[in-house]
DNA sequence: AACGTAACGTTATAGTATAACATTTTCACT
DNA sequence: AGTGAAAATGTTATACTATAACGTTACGTT
């Protein structure tokens, strides 16, 4: 497995060497503001997180990082975990339940809900941020209900995998 | 484990017994028009479920499959999983992404999307519709991605639960 | 009754996540 | 620099969730 799939559309109209650059500059200000150590092996997961630009499972973050350390610490699950739920307490990394999967947040700092399209033909997974939905917080409050966390995942196509479907009939 | 846990609010405010009921005549009414086969095996994982009345593990269905065929078949992962995904097919049934847990639907037969509040404490899980929130619509139009299915799970506190919570301290 | 198909049983295994404990690293304080 | 407490990571084992693959049974049609 390779942590750049250059078919993967996500990579086409854009450099993501920033990405990755802006995704590590962006955490070591939030863990800086929060009192949290930015560890090495946490910017490791992160950094392999964004190199994939897709939503990757834990144990594909595993054998990468396994890859990137030859002879050194061999990480086991746990250790990929532990790192996971760091990222994911400083709003660093989103996991999409849908896939069991984790993805950089493109926004962290800025206290926000998880919502994604996720395409199901490519797996790419776009964050948007539409706010709580109007009518979820009158149902939530006609229930009285304390909302903690909202969790908006929607399946379907991306243009590209659209485009590409069509074409093929 | 039981299937009935008489302290969870959930059944304190209404008869439970017709939820199992009325949910089997629907099930039955929807696998009619469909010409779906609702077959004894997929009506016991129903009732299961309902009587349940909460978001219910798909190894949990099955110990309460095996107690409630003593010595005749052995119902395995498997049989669960594909009755499960009968029921989901047929909108009988929803999946908790965040509980790999699945749960009845209040009103099967009609389309709709997946929403629930639900309680962090009790595992309560109460199904809304609120539509598509206008927001994820024009943000998926601006996206130019097709919407297949929506999926919205909200987390916090259930009325119970916090009353409970702010009484303890 | 014979056939084809759908449903279910059965065995094995893949994939995801965590418990429990040992070791190392880090940081504050001397 | 040395020390001790706490945090982070390493390590082993295992729990939990889900599916692949194949055999058998049940059902409806002819």
């Amino acid at each position: 497995m390779s942590v750049h799939s250059e078919d993967n559309q996500a990579f086409i109209d854009h450099d993501h060497s920033h990405c990755i650059e802006d995704a590590l500059v962006a955490a070591r200000a939030v863990c800086a503001t929060n009192g949290a150590r930015f560890t090495r092996l946490r910017e490791q997961v992160l950094t392999i997180i964004w190199a994939s630009h897709q939503p990757i499972g834990a144990y594909a973050i595993l054998e990468l990082l396994l890859a990137a350390n030859p002879g050194q610490r061999k990480p086991a699950p746990p250790t990929v975990y532990r790192a996971l739920d760091f990222l994911l307490q400083q709003g660093l990394v989103h996991r999409i339940n849908s896939l069991n999967a984790y993805i950089g947040c493109t926004h962290p700092g800025s206290a926000h809900h998880s919502q994604f399209l996720i395409c199901t033909e490519c797996s790419t997974a776009r964050e948007f941020d539409a706010g709580l939905p109007a009518q979820l917080v009158h149902e939530a409050a006609g229930a009285d209900f304390q909302i903690a966390s909202v969790l908006l995942e929607v399946t379907g196509l991306c243009p590209q995998c659209a485009t590409g479907r069509s074409q093929h009939g």
